[in-house]
DNA sequence: CTTTTTAGAACGAGCGTTCGTTTTTATTTT
DNA sequence: AAAATAAAAACGAACGCTCGTTCTAAAAAG
């Protein structure tokens, strides 16, 4: 799987997240016509998550959001009806799409080795192109509203727990050298999530995503897999 | 080097950064005497980290500051000049002393491999030490006033690069394969940083310093050195 | 003309910061 | 040893400003 075949398989682009986004919402969005909704909600989408990046969502203030995404206050309470009403759709729409990306990442295969590429690659590459959303998640999780909190704590465990599991089982059938699988998944997770959180170091010192990938699946197969290398 | 003896050796108490953090900034703190300036500083920087951990630093309101540590708004300002103020005093103390640790905790030792160990060692029980200050460190860092914000990446990319450097010196003397060290020193900054980034769910799961520290450096070493294992 | 969408002034709450006052501590005088 | 005074430290109401949110009127669309 390489990152573009998987940006073509997977659409997460901006334009269908918020139309996903329009159609799951239509009681509570107070604009009537999806192309107006959608041109808008792309704009607010896009202006809030660059300034979240920027300055996080407490210090983002409305009146910075209308100016970025070039509406007025009013027309954009026609969108959410609050600030964490806006946080609720972003984090909402976004978790689901990406939760299937990576899902679909993996299924039918069942080599645990091809599993655990697979795994690796769709988190990568989700990563890579929605990197402003994964980033605002990371940072701001500590201070979503409880119920987004345990949304997003719940969701990194999952992603964890897979890989651990994937792990187990290559354990299981002998694939796999016997090491800890718990921390192992731990540290991986945490590698995964550095392409994300430190993306202008890797951009300046030009490490594309699939440079980063491979690495990253070199290394954990070298302290996973019986040595029949050098 | 275990964790309680570079606990012993470094004195990274509270009581002790703030006794210099006092020493250091007599000019602006507008309180004389030393005794009521250190109980208070301690009193303030406890607060303000705890804080700071929970919704963040602009989030934390001199209100709650004032009520969490227990003095008034007035006595407060007595201490520092403004609320980015308080925020140089903290890192520029904290930074300098943590640094100290890292660089006398490598000092004296030549042997690539050993270095690589007592840097990597010294760094996760530097974090362990001052947990609350390494996280408000890495989470408010976009947020920093520009002077701040330099310091603080430079900080960052000086650990990488002893990393890395460590690492081409055991693969110019032929003690370490040639793996890409760039990377493998960034995703070794990842995992140091995931220590006192993810303490909830390691404190959780009953993983010690200790145990994190051993599993580390068995994984990084598994790819560095030549295989002398089964 | 009716409906949909946008504009931006207005409001109360909470922010960082200031400052005149009170309380506590230390020193001097009786 | 007690009282008086001076110095140091702590207090918290008040100020100007910005925040999220509301609301009415204007503009645009059909």
């Amino acid at each position: 799987m390489t990152f573009s075949s998987f940006g073509r398989d997977m659409n997460l682009t901006m334009e269908v997240i918020c139309r996903e986004l329009f159609l799951h919402n239509r009681e509570s969005i107070k604009i009537q016509k999806e192309e107006t909704a959608v041109r808008n909600l792309v704009k607010i989408l896009d202006a809030a998550l660059r300034l979240c990046n920027e300055k996080g969502f407490a210090s983002m203030s409305l009146r910075d959001l209308s100016r970025e995404a070039d509406l007025s206050l009013g027309a954009m309470y026609s969108y959410f009806s609050s600030k964490d009403d806006l946080l609720r759709l972003m984090q909402g729409q976004c978790r689901s799409m990406v939760l299937r990306a990576l899902e679909s990442g993996i299924e039918g295969f069942y080599d645990p080795r091809m599993r655990l590429r697979r795994l690796i690659q769709a988190h990568l590459y989700s990563s890579e192109i929605l990197q402003p959303w994964f980033y605002m998640s990371y940072m701001e999780t500590r201070s979503f509203p409880k119920d987004e909190y345990s949304l997003a704590i719940e969701a990194e465990l999952f992603t964890e727990k897979t890989l651990v599991d994937i792990m187990l089982e290559g354990q299981a059938s002998g694939l796999f050298k016997p090491v800890n699988a718990g921390l192992l998944g731990a540290v991986t997770k945490a590698m995964l999530q550095d392409w994300y959180l430190k993306r202008w170091k890797y951009s300046k010192r030009k490490i594309t995503v699939q440079n980063y990938c491979d690495f990253v699946l070199d290394f954990i197969e070298s302290y996973l897999l019986f040595t029949a290398e050098a």
